[in-house]
DNA sequence: TGTGCAATGTAACATGCGTTATTGAAAACA
DNA sequence: TGTTTTCAATAACGCATGTTACATTGCACA
């Protein structure tokens, strides 16, 4: 239980000092709550006086309407953090849930108040975070709009494995996978029936393994074809690393 | 041409001064330029160096697929800011595009450093329509996920009225709207035949009156229910002004 | 080491929405 | 004022995906 998924994926972001990394690990050791899975943390209409970070586990961001359909918004993975400066809004227009066990550290006003004020690259990583999950929001519009049941969800399984590896999370070619075909179906706005047969069919064709909550993608960058994935939108290519780090394992799959 | 949707807009969330008036008001109208109808602002891969604020006219937000699929992720009102603080990512990860004639203002890094150190109502007046914005994209996703062709379009046209009236500029019941069904069809992930037909069926209800780029809408609250609409996540309560002018609609409307 | 419940898998059938095509009505423009 | 282009309207037909139902697997926990 540390800031390790974090602090990892901001460095490949921002370079941050010692001090840097003291003061996000001190956040992120004190204040831990953990849930069981498939709770709620935040309930909308509630109003949180702090921000979340997720330590461990996998957790979403839902909506609900009136007779009970459910639209699952983003998936939070170990290292997100949930909503940079709630403190402004009156309260929550969405809910959190877990998916797996999940630990959190409850990041304080006070905290981002000092980090504000003496840490800029600290600011400047937190604000890339903000600014990606805008525009993972927007990559779900598209895919919602426009990609066929394939597309997206090849797409998602995408962005989840890049996301994963990003935060240092991922094997070879596999990953834990705790999202049930439920879950799928919430986020990708399609019914269990059409993804079990969905899934069936990118497995037939070789792009995934998926069995007992671990995914394998044998070929990375024929899933992302699959999915019309563009990685653009995930901004994972500030001072040129991360980017080399996804075309060195398409290179390696088409080579 | 000013900062007056802008700065109308502001105010139902915070109480700025009169300074912070003057430095919005010199921000709106130095580096103003205008753009011809449905031409491109910018485009997906660029790096802008400045933030735009919408002075008059309507724009959209889009990406596009390989293949040309196409998808409207967000309307730009005046008074409208496109992506506070974009000096962090590296490039563009979609296009901004004119449905009407439009002009912006230019806001440079150097106004956003300078209202940072000094004028912190503006500030908390950013982050709460940067926060608002994100919260409109994730009901986006959940019309684009759940709702049906009907549900969504009265959806969207509920969240263009309340965001159009926020900025002061509706009429009694009418306000102008100069969507094409395309435009529609783009925002909402369906085909344009489909539009017409949904359109055909509001009006069929009563809900809407939409001719020649005007939309009236006679009963608001019953256009709300239709588009199963919650007006929540616009965040327009702080300080309670702007909910008692929703409540007080809704209240004429239903009485 | 059962036993129960959640998750996965599959089949048959229904439908909301997409596609293609054509026409008329407005705008835009020359 | 005619000519061109865009937008709106409508019809016929097809398909991707939803729905309902039930069987199977697998895991949590007694």
């Amino acid at each position: 239980m540390s800031s390790a998924s974090l602090v990892w994926k901001l460095e490949q972001f921002v370079r941050l000092s010692p001090v840097d990394h003291v003061i996000l690990n001190r956040a992120a050791t004190e204040r831990v709550r953990h849930f069981a899975p498939r709770v709620d943390i935040v309930r909308e209409g509630e109003k949180p006086k702090d921000v979340h970070l997720i330590l461990s586990g996998w957790a979403y961001r839902y909506k609900q309407l009136e007779d009970g359909r459910r639209q699952v918004v983003s998936f939070f993975l170990p290292g997100d953090i949930c909503d940079v400066n709630v403190f402004i809004l009156r309260e929550m227009d969405h809910s959190i849930g877990t998916i797996t066990a999940v630990s959190i550290a409850d990041l304080s006003r006070e905290f981002f108040d000092k980090v504000a004020a003496g840490h800029p690259r600290i600011v400047t990583a937190f604000w890339w975070e903000t600014l990606v999950n805008a525009a993972i929001q927007r990559e779900w519009i598209m895919s919602l709009g426009q990609r066929t049941a394939l597309e997206r969800i090849a797409h998602l399984l995408c962005e989840i494995w890049l996301r994963l590896r990003l935060a240092g999370l991922t094997r070879a070619d596999s990953c834990d996978f705790p999202l049930t075909q439920g879950d799928l179906a919430d986020a990708t706005g399609l019914s269990k029936v059409h993804v079990n047969r969905t899934l069936q069919e990118l497995r037939a064709e070789g792009l995934i393994v998926l069995k007992g909550k671990t995914l394998s993608v044998p070929n990375l960058d024929r899933l992302m074809r699959a999915g019309l994935f563009n990685p653009n939108y995930l901004h994972m290519d500030h001072e040129g690393r991360q980017l080399d780090a996804v075309r060195t394992s398409s290179d390696v799959a088409a080579g």
